[in-house]
DNA sequence: CTAGGGTTAG
């Protein structure tokens, strides 16, 4: 009776949006009735400290624990690589697969997403090996997944391998191989594939349309775009907030402005069957108006942006970010830092994107003081683990500004893995300075981060000859010779 | 007995 009351409740916490607070408070409940064994319950908590960042407790009561389920497992791996902490994600991993519960296509799904995320390739194909060896390598969780992290990664060759690995694909898998040809600008390819779909009886959704759409990133392409448009209309499918905002940002690269207004006021026009309106509300427009600011700002009509902004009814984080991005790209610092209170005096949570366009605005503006400011508030004030793109904001302010030290100083903090973005802001920073002590010093470990990359070692090798170390420039480059690297056009050596 | 987990936007 007890335990029915439990599930119950538990279902409905799983409908509502789940406070921290009511997490704490259900833990609490059902620790007093001896459920924390069950894994099912464990599995439930878990998801709900994971919803609210709170991933010590998350882990606790993974640890407390013993009866582990693989939906346990998995929550747990999930809610580590939902939060970009994908050292703790793959160790867990590693742990499960020592333990007597076996990894199943889902587990293999959330670690491939997680290497994408990682933008780790070489982690991404060992995870196909794995997928292989275990027997998964058909499946369509697993296999979805996998084509978009390949595809997402570059590696379109391996995604096709995968997606025509598997003899009949369903929706996702479509969906997935599709949005991979948009997301690297393969338009024929998608189209391709679209057509392709629909021969063999598989209907499209929303989310084929927004992943074929992705790719239409020229004028060109805009009778093709206006038709699959026509083609959303009428169907009527899933005529959703998603599908509207990909195409306002289809004909915003089209440079169909009109156009693009056009989708964004549809919502208010009364020939598209009342029905839709009456089911969505007024919701929906905040992501297809975020889509347009976001547009404005890019074409260069911030004022335009800006009223629109202000005729929203509903705001959201979303739209918040995109204005704040907005100033910043066109160097109105003071205005991105006003519209970041009004948007915290309004009771909206920052997220990492808003502190992700607040960096990118203070580096435009070359505000070292705001800059360090905002991205200590962050950690400290908001709880927000640094991410690389801030760093890389941090950076490049810091090294514009001749605080060359500082940055590097920073680089040696970070909690995520250093990578050749971060480094490589720093390393231009050096150069524009002429500090090419430290110079050296970037240039050499980004040689190490990326040895494949012969402009690294050529610019290594260009700072020590700068630095009048003739003994080094010759090791460097017999050694290049000796890996079989040969002069390029197109690389000047000094 | 029950469950979540794979593909969209900035």
């Amino acid at each position: 009776m007890f335990n029915r009351c439990l599930s119950s409740l538990l279902y409905q916490l799983s409908q509502s949006h789940q406070t921290l607070l009511a997490t704490k408070q259900l833990h609490a409940l059902i620790i007093t009735t001896y459920l924390t064994y069950d894994p099912f319950y464990a599995t439930r908590i878990i998801r709900f400290y994971a919803l609210n960042h709170d991933l010590h407790s998350a882990r606790k009561v993974f640890d407390e624990t013993s009866n582990r389920s693989v939906y346990l497992w998995n929550s747990m791996i999930r809610a580590y690589a939902q939060d970009h902490l994908f050292e703790n994600a793959f160790s867990l991993f590693e742990q499960m697969r020592s333990s007597e519960v076996k990894p199943d296509n889902y587990t293999f799904a959330c670690i491939s997403r997680a290497c994408m995320e990682k933008f780790d390739g070489f982690g991404l194909r060992v995870t196909h090996g794995g997928v292989v060896v275990m027997g998964l390598g058909l499946d369509f969780v697993t296999s979805s997944a996998l084509v978009t992290a390949y595809s997402k990664l570059g590696f379109l060759e391996e995604a096709c391998k995968v997606f025509n690995g598997v003899v009949e694909p369903d929706l996702v898998m479509w969906n997935s191989m599709i949005s991979g040809f948009g997301n690297a600008g393969f338009w024929e390819k998608g189209l391709e594939f679209f057509c392709r779909m629909r021969k063999m009886g598989r209907n499209p959704d929303g989310y084929t349309v927004v992943g074929l759409v992705l790719g239409f990133v020229d004028g060109c392409l805009l009778r093709i775009g206006e038709g699959i448009h026509g083609f959303c209309l009428k169907c009527g499918f899933d005529y959703s907030p998603h599908v509207r905002s990909s195409l306002v940002s289809m004909y915003s690269r089209c440079h169909c402005l009109h156009s693009a207004y056009r989708v964004f006021s549809s919502l208010s026009r009364p020939d598209l069957i009342h029905a839709y309106i009456l089911r969505c509300g007024f919701e929906s427009d905040v992501m297809v108006a975020s889509a347009l600011v976001d547009m404005y700002f890019k074409c260069g009509f911030s004022d335009l942006g800006v009223q629109v902004f202000k005729t929203m009814t509903r705001k959201s984080v979303i739209v918040y970010n995109s204005v704040i991005l907005g100033f910043g790209s066109h160097g109105l610092l003071s205005q991105a830092l006003k519209l970041f209170g009004e948007m915290l005096e309004k009771g909206f949570k920052p997220d990492h994107s808003t502190f992700s366009a607040l960096l990118c605005a203070c580096s435009h503006a070359g505000s070292v003081q705001d800059g360090r400011e905002h991205f200590h508030r962050m950690e400290v004030e908001f709880g927000i683990a640094a991410r690389v793109e801030h760093y890389v904001h941090m950076v490049k302010l810091l090294g514009m500004a001749g605080e060359l030290e500082e940055a590097y100083d920073l680089i040696k903090t970070m909690s995520v893995p250093v990578n050749s973005g971060v480094l490589g802001a720093l390393l231009s920073c050096c150069v524009i300075h002429g500090n090419s002590e430290l110079g050296e010093t970037i240039a050499h470990q980004l040689s190490v981060i990326e040895p494949e990359k012969t402009a690294y070692k050529v610019m290594l090798s260009n700072i020590y000859a700068s630095n009048g170390k003739w003994d080094d420039v010759k090791t460097l480059r017999d050694n290049m010779i000796g890996e079989g690297l040969q002069k390029k056009p197109g690389i000047s050596w000094i």
